[in-house]
DNA sequence: CCAGACATGTAAACAGTTACATGATTAG
DNA sequence: CTAATCATGTAACTGTTTACATGTCTGG
């Protein structure tokens, strides 16, 4: 799912400024890495005028004007069909299984270490998860409840592989 | 772990060509999407500069050249300093997760099939995975075997959320 | 005879991050 | 007083995919 139809999504939920948009983003989908500016606003751009979006400027003095973006019929339409389309399965790159890949290379104290510091940030991200759970759910649908869900346990599962693996680095360590 | 050092991991079991390369990984990270020679090539030519790995051309005629890269003294310590420096911890973008954040949108016999869809090509994948596991583990060290283990689980825990959601989907449907 | 493996590479396009640039207001 | 929040945006860079370009050999 691109960054625009991300930005749609939310969108439909209520009008925003680009600023807003990264925050609902950070909040929704903390599982997730964030959405930068450089991608918010060149998208916001792009959308309006292709008409996706339409605009209205609040003027404020000192500060920035804010730039209300407010969704389309157009833009609805566009949404939808970007919600329904097939999508192609994602295989994940993930950093950590490449390095234990090559796991033979390093000592087995090397070994034991970079595991457990995988484990604690595993277990770092899933606290941080956790802790945000209820700010999340006050305003969370069923589905997104089981989005937050999936997004918990896939952490949980991970963390589960992470601890075997570091308690069988300690077995050979002695 | 940047396409560079995977590479250079590569070269550290044998010296390889630009092709050879894009096949052993294509079957060693079967789990991942793979890596297009667009990538491959440059980095190649980028290490070669740098001093990381030394090529032997092989003349053939017909076919194109075969350029042998081997991993020099350099790019072994340049490889086991990636193994070893910290790494920040992945956030997944997941693009199944995000249209699950916004299926309120949809009806429910459309929620219902695209869920159907991703349990499949999920099933899929892991069917896949599995097919190959003979391949893999032949060659595999305990550490690679794990690696795998813990790449298969990932799915099979992946298919089973989604079995769960696809259940629950099905009973609102009547 | 045709598909697929072998083998190399470039160019254009696209997406996205990071750093830069600016500055007021507010809560601790 | 200082850090955070509000608020916008651009430019340079990095990384990557896709499509283009070329051609042989081998197995079914």
């Amino acid at each position: 799912m691109d960054v625009q139809s991300v930005l749609l999504g939310f969108l439909m939920r209520s009008s925003m400024t680009g600023y807003d948009l990264r925050k609902a983003f950070s909040i929704s989908f903390s599982f997730f890495s964030g959405l930068s500016y450089g991608s918010i606003y060149p998208s916001l751009k792009k959308m309006e005028s292709k008409g996706l979006i339409s605009k209205h400027v609040e003027i404020q003095d000192g500060a920035p004007n804010r730039k209300v973006y407010t969704i389309t019929e157009a833009g609805k339409r566009v949404f939808l069909d970007a919600l329904r389309s097939p999508f192609v399965p994602e295989q994940p790159k993930n950093a950590f299984l490449m390095r234990l890949f090559f796991f033979a290379h390093l000592s087995p104290e090397e070994r034991g270490a970079t595991a457990l510091a995988q484990l604690d940030s595993v277990q770092r991200l899933r606290k941080e998860l956790e802790s945000v759970r209820p700010e999340i759910e006050a305003r969370a649908d069923r589905f997104q409840h089981l989005c937050f869900q999936i997004g918990l346990r896939y952490f949980e599962n991970l963390a589960d592989d992470l601890s075997m693996m570091v308690e069988a680095l300690q077995d050979e360590n002695g």
